[in-house]
RNA sequence: GGCGCCGUCGCCAAGUGGCUAAGGCAGCGGAUUGCAAAUCCGCCAUCGGGGGUUCGAAUCCCCCCGGCGCCUCCA
């Protein structure tokens, strides 16, 4: 049984699908008018991680993640970079995918742009209209009418009648009849440039909310299984899809909603005046792989606020090594025989398994499953130490260890540092003929110092029974070894 | 003012009424190694402070201190 925490209920509810086999998703998307940071990543890895564990749990998985291309922001982008709004969302498109890749963000199955879906828009709201749920004020915005629904507020658990307007209340919304009314639909005015479309309210632009009420109805329906964001979101955004949802429909929108918690930066908020504010590409140009990332991103629980430091991304990169250096182990014990999922595990990783399982199933407790993986590790290293794992026992925990990183997608180096063969640098092949040749002659004083010689070149040499095995070292600069120091090895 | 979250070993982080408080990183001692590396063995916290409830609390309640968030377009 699979239980996620539901914002709606404010428990963990046994997750059931609407439709026995397949989860209708829907994750709130970036609004492309920059290259998204850190924080917005939080997120994305969240959602991921759910699709793959409900896919692991076996469902099929149909996810929809909005772009919002068209708001304040990515008009006022366009207009100061001086190009269409098309040609300034787009290059934030395309680096949303390329993050999401460099992530191992597995893709959702649709991508609506909120550009291409304003006629769901229009249509959505014109309903709205004809139940009384909206009005078109004197400014020609078209505004949704919190008074005709009554449930507003249950999501956020907000009192309406204690609702103070907050400074970001907008003064040019005099035409609204409730100030908490919020617009469907906005008429065009000079801010906007050439960013219009005809709607039978006259010139203008869909309202923030709109988008995503039309987008997962019609990719989704009008009932879908889970609806997920950051926890920013509840309040205004979800709470006003689920009104304009709910009142055009008259049917619940989303039955499990997911609310992430944000990410902090050595323990104070992520924001440019504060200088600690990094997209993922600062963080890549640094030095760092998107699967330390990953890994640290997904290190604690969700509903967690997580301290994002420096420190703790170094110490990913150890725990990562102690992964690889035990799959290798495991991999040479196996001795190349594979197994299915079917083959029945040891004993000593059948109680790691059940942890594993129970933990992801908890609500997607990564950080308790990280736990249960190095329990793994750990009890398999001293038992291949002592020379008592065979090689379908070994096979078999290879096996669990790919179904786990299904979930997690941490457990494989990528492509471009995985440990490569020295021979294929003829410079690095000599030297490590040198070395072992040193090393046979008892030569250390020479041995040792082709190691440093290694080193300095990249690549970290260690010594096995079986022979010389050279990794590639690892250098990041950031504010804590700005001299480019190596670090472990990847 | 309203609503909400958090404070667990040097760092990151599980655990939310009851086994000796997971796990990772770092550190210390030892085994192993030519030296390293990797691995193993051992060591390394009583849970922000105070009070209360309970046979029993890191876990529930109250107060205080400290940090974070939302309150109309921010993941």
């Amino acid at each position: 049984m699979l239980n996620l925490y539901n914002t709606l209920t404010r428990r963990r509810d046994a997750f059931e699908p609407l439709e026995p086999g397949i989860v209708k998703l829907y994750t709130c998307g970036p609004t492309v008018y920059n290259v998204a940071h850190l924080g917005n990543f939080r997120a994305y890895i969240f959602e991921d991680i759910l699709r793959r564990t409900l896919e692991y749990r076996g469902y099929r998985v149909v996810q929809v993640m909005n772009l919002t291309d068209v708001d304040d922001k990515t008009i006022r982008g366009a207009i100061a970079a001086g190009i269409s709004l098309d040609a300034f969302t787009q290059q934030f498109k395309d680096a949303f995918f390329e993050d999401l890749k460099t992530l191992r963000i597995k893709p959702a199955e649709h991508y609506p742009a909120a550009t291409a879906h304003i006629p769901d828009m229009i249509a959505l709201i014109e309903r709205l209209i004809e139940r009384n749920h909206a009005y078109v004020a004197d400014d020609d915005s078209v505004y949704f009418n919190i008074a005709s629904y009554p449930a507003y507020g249950r999501l956020a658990r907000l009192d309406l009648s204690s609702l103070q307007p907050g400074t970001r209340v907008a003064h040019d919304e005099y035409a609204k009849d409730n100030v908490a009314d919020f617009a469907l639909w906005k008429a065009w005015d000079a801010d906007d440039g050439d960013v219009a479309w005809d709607s039978p309210w006259g010139r203008g632009r869909p309202g923030w909310h709109i988008e995503c009420s039309a987008m997962c109805m019609r990719y989704l329906g009008e009932t879908f299984d889970i609806h997920t964001g950051g926890i920013d979101n509840i309040f205004p955004h979800h709470e006003d899809e689920i009104a304009q949802s709910e009142a055009a429909t008259g049917k619940p929108l989303a039955r499990y909603w997911l609310h992430c918690a944000h990410l902090i930066i050595d323990g104070q908020k992520m924001s440019k005046s504060l200088g600690n504010f990094h997209t993922l590409r600062d963080i890549v140009a640094m030095g760092f792989r998107g699967r330390e990332i990953r890994y640290l991103l997904a290190s604690a629980h969700y509903r967690q606020t997580l301290n994002f430091t420096f420190d703790a991304l170094h110490a990913v990169r150890s725990a990562l090594d102690r992964i690889d250096t035990f799959r290798q182990r495991l991999q040479q014990v196996a001795g190349g025989i594979t197994v299915s999922q079917e083959t029945a595990l040891p004993d000593w990783a059948q109680n790691t398994a059940a942890k594993f399982d129970q933990a992801i199933c908890d609500d997607l407790n990564t950080a308790a499953a990280y736990g249960a993986l190095f329990e793994t590790i750990h009890e398999g290293n001293r038992l291949m130490d002592g020379g008592r794992v065979s090689d379908r026992d070994a096979a078999a925990v290879l096996t669990m260890f790919d179904r786990w990183d299904r979930v997690l997608a941490i457990m494989t180096p990528d492509a471009d540092a995985t440990t490569v063969n020295g021979a294929e640098d003829p410079v690095i092949a000599g030297l490590l003929e040198q070395r072992q040749a040193a090393r046979q002659g008892k030569n250390f004083k020479e041995s040792d110092r082709i190691r440093d010689l290694l080193r300095d070149k990249g690549w970290i040499v260690r010594d096995t029974p079986a022979g010389q095995e050279l990794k590639r070292a690892h250098i990041t600069s950031d504010r804590h070894s700005l001299d480019g120091s190596i670090a472990c090895a990847q």
